[in-house]
DNA sequence: GTCTATATTGTGATAGAC
DNA sequence: GTCTATCACAATATAGAC
């Protein structure tokens, strides 16, 4: 059975802004995409600025709930870490231009950060951020205290975590051409990562 | 003295395409930015393509060359690792947006990659690449061998140094979002960074 | 080298038939 | 809801005077 053409014309959407960025977007090359008219972009979503802000959620929401989700949970730190690295690293490989247009996009559209608020957790973006530093704040020191982890604020461990997850998947262009690497040895990079990284990472957290 | 009128209107496109995009920014913007008439970016760059690919070029010789260069030298790792996060955190302090314009426009336009090349090393980036990695190589066989490291491939060793760098500083907005930072919170936090990053890295590299 | 004026095309958006 | 036709203007690029 045939999807809501509005689900058509966001898919359609997400591809071409995520491959294009916003600006560089065309409402033509949209509707082709989605198989209809350039008018049913406006009478679904009113303009440009509309579906670009729709798609901007929408992409925010596939990275980032799963993360937080994940790290706000009562698991150990060890297996924390472990699953944010395999989600991510399995997701993006699907959508290999994700990373690189959220910081686009938050670059040149700053203000979009807004849709991302509401994209999760309600709008409580803040607030959902105050949890998982307090849960894992918790975690950093129990581990401390039992000896099995060196002194390091939650901030610093989302961030080390994050940076080294999602940054070469960002890069990825420019990792293959200092590396010197086909699409396939990056992929086989990445296949490593998925343990190399939760050893470096928990490696640097112990005493 | 006034400078080149080249210069300046390098200068202003290099402010107006970093901050918009490249397929944001607008030619006009760039010639009221340089004080001059737009024909005049015709005059000297021909088309808005080639004025986009002149500031690339720019921008990641802004980035790029310091780092390697200091990669590449012979002082030990954990001066390496000290200089190279000082660097960048320096450097990008005066530029919040580049790391984002950068990451972005390689990912909407990736041919933009050859830009980059010709800004390193005359072109020869994956020969850098490949001496940076000889080089680091060596040593961490070294610090291996005498039992100060345990054993990681220097792709690795790159990888993870220059994403924690990196990241950080392009998903500025992202992290004074979920932090709930100020302008001068976040800067705060790259300042204790610069200690804070060696030492959590320097850490990860111990057996 | 630098400007004004203009050509030309691209692009988001709407009106109105079906 | 979906289409065709068209508008209005934005944006790159060029011609030609000074």
């Amino acid at each position: 059975m045939e999807r809501d053409t509005e689900d058509r014309i966001l898919d359609a959407a997400h591809a071409v802004f995520v491959r294009r960025g916003t600006a560089g977007a065309r409402m033509q090359e949209v509707a082709d995409e989605a198989g209809v008219n350039k008018a049913l972009l406006h009478y679904y979503f009113r303009s440009k600025e509309g579906l670009a802000r729709a798609v901007f959620r929408r992409a925010a929401s596939a990275l980032l709930p799963r993360v937080l989700e994940t790290l706000r949970s009562e698991r150990p730190l060890e297996e924390k870490v472990r699953r944010v690295v395999e989600i991510e690293i399995d997701v993006l490989r699907e959508s290999p231009y994700l990373p690189g247009y959220i910081l686009g996009e938050l670059t040149h559209h700053p203000e979009r950060i807004h849709e991302l608020f509401e994209s999760v957790a309600g709008g409580r973006l803040d607030r959902l951020g105050g949890e998982v530093l307090e849960i894992l704040g918790r975690q950093l020191e129990e581990a401390e205290g039992a000896g099995r982890a060196r002194r390091i604020p939650p901030e610093e461990f989302i961030m080390n975590l994050i940076s080294l997850v999602i940054f070469p998947l960002a890069a990825r262009p420019l990792l293959r051409a200092v590396f010197d690497l086909d699409a396939a040895g990056f992929d086989d990079l990445m296949e490593r990562r998925k343990s190399a990284l939760p050893e470096f990472f928990l490696n640097a957290l112990r005493p």
